[in-house]
DNA sequence: TTGACTGCAAATTGTTTGCATCATG
DNA sequence: CATGATGCAAACAATTTGCAGTCAA
């Protein structure tokens, strides 16, 4: 069961994110869903509300972890089926990580904090990038090959600030 | 058998490369698996051929089907195995792509030119960008985070120049 | 010679799908 | 009440692994 490091190995204790926010958040999907047309069900309620309660990045299998635990249990199938709909609104982003499993999160508010994700080859940690680094390449891109980047979507490899120091110290 | 689409749907006449560089690239990575004490075998040799006599990003499945026509066949698991050896010595870069199968492609020598990958969400095809594109962004990276960043092994995502028409026309 | 590499088949893992049932709109 | 969502189990696809035999160094 492969965990999913953050950037500093964070304990849960940071995770549980402020009620006003994670509410906007919540609310904020649900919206979305019903701007749609989208059914809101007890297993999309659910699912939005273990998003919107963690900063993290979790797995469908994480998802489905927590859960396990409270509601009247929802299935992986409908994790899936759930993160899709939600990523094709723009309310999640999702992160297709070599190896792993793919991690969502929900794609903060306007008035939030966007951020980018890097993904260290060697530990496998996801580290947290500032959501306008890719501003200037985005352009470039656009400019020069038409392609429209989606910088929330993308995963940029590498290797992290601790394993870097490692290898280096070794 | 999922293909690999390329930006603009290129046939495979394009794919063949020029002897020399073929060559170049060839040889470049079989000495670089010597300078690592690796052994030259039959399998890699031939994977290598395959790799360095197309301008495509291949997947494990595409190059299987490659060296069963001519080669004494090659398995998939070598297959899988070399790929990592060689993306290990840095020859190869190694683009995961959500949904399909990852795919390789050799790391063009210094003298050539390297490039990065942008994916498409909608169609899936593979645009080349401009092996610079993200070097500022590099360096803002490393000084705010740590982050060494691998441009070359890393996809970003979002939506092709055709689908981005297509879709404004519709 | 000998340990690294290979082929094979079987196991894993992540994700999807068909279908009967249930609940939202 | 009609349609879309869910649960379940089974299918799938990509990749990995254990092991015995083979070959490069």
């Amino acid at each position: 069961m492969a965990s999913v490091p953050s950037q500093h190995d964070a304990t849960d204790v940071h995770e549980h994110r402020h009620r006003e926010s994670r509410d906007r958040d919540r609310d904020a999907a649900i919206a979305s869903l019903r701007a749609h047309g989208e059914r809101i069900t007890e297993a999309r309620r659910a699912v939005i509300d273990v998003l919107s309660s963690s900063h993290e990045h979790l797995s469908a299998e994480q998802i489905v972890a927590a859960l396990e635990s409270s509601r009247p249990v929802v299935h992986r199938a409908t994790v899936y089926r759930t993160m899709d709909v939600l990523a094709d609104l723009g309310v999640v982003s999702h992160l297709h990580l070599p190896g792993e499993a793919s991690v969502y999160h929900l794609v903060a508010s306007p008035t939030g904090h966007e951020h980018l994700h890097a993904h260290c080859r060697v530990c496998a940690a996801v580290t947290v990038i500032s959501g306008d680094t890719l501003d200037v390449a985005s352009v470039r891109i656009t400019e020069e090959t038409g392609f429209r980047l989606e910088a929330l979507q993308s995963t940029l490899m590498g290797i992290c600030a601790d394993c870097t120091q490692r290898s280096a110290s070794s």
